[in-house]
DNA sequence: GTAGACCCTTCACCATGGTGCAAGGTCAAG
DNA sequence: CTTGACCTTGCACCATGGTGAAGGGTCTAC
């Protein structure tokens, strides 16, 4: 299977499968007598599966630590659930970022509510913005 | 006042203040004989007022746009009240999407508290992952 | 044999908000 | 006069997940 092959097969342009491959998380194929990569039929799986973990939100760099594991020939499940705890609480904490974020523009957009253009005038650059709260 | 004295007034690292000015959210100061930034006065409020938009949520590109127009004469309500309008959507897009993550790993921690490590090492990488739910 | 599609490598670039370093000039105190 | 703190510029670099172009080789069909 050559790489043009793989890139449909599981709708990847040809330049990511490369990326995946400098990045280890695809080891280098087999060449053809020219040099094209020649890939096995696991090779689609496993692009599979890093979109797939990639959309349950995992980075790059942890799904090659849990393929790193599988090629070790060892279950990566305790590991997969590490990175997931990790993952889950690093989500938290954005959350929780951007709702304070949220909160705080809808102060902002209040007070521009509230604000007659001439109290807008006189301010020092932005009274809604500006306000120490 | 020179940078030193702006970074401490303002808890700013003398870079980072250099960076304002070259992202053009600062206007290039004044110069002492020897070259030395010169600043004014009204340099620490609006250094103030790029943290405290930043700290809304605010990029530096439209806190720029925001100064812009101030630096215009214009008042910048309407302008704030359609980038805050902005960020606030684009924020709730943030949330959404860290939830459908969040909610996808969950569901893949709860699959891997149920899988015997006998089911993980028969799975093709990682059943948990793997399962196309 | 030639056109066009495909493949190769290497290198540079995108946004974001900065940080760090090198090589030099300046200023105040002792 | 020298030391040390401060300032200047320009350039390179950090993470993240890729994308694009340049300059070439290869393969298939006509």
């Amino acid at each position: 299977m050559r790489i043009g092959e793989l890139a449909v097969a599981t709708d990847t342009p040809t330049s990511t499968l490369r990326y995946y491959e400098r990045a280890g998380l695809l080891p280098p194929p087999a060449r053809t007598g020219t040099g094209y990569r020649d890939y096995s039929r696991e090779a689609a799986d496993r692009v599979a599966f890093i979109r797939r973990a990639q959309a349950a939100g995992l980075t790059l760099a942890q799904i090659g630590e849990v393929l790193a594991i599988r090629d070790d020939g060892r279950t990566p499940c305790a590991h997969v659930a590490g990175l997931v705890d990790e993952r889950l609480e690093d989500i938290d904490r954005r959350l929780d970022d951007l709702r304070r974020a949220r909160d705080e523009l809808r102060r902002v957009r209040r007070r521009l509510d509230d604000l007659e253009p001439s109290d807008c005038a006189t301010s020092d650059i932005c009274s809604a913005i500006g306000a120490a709260d």
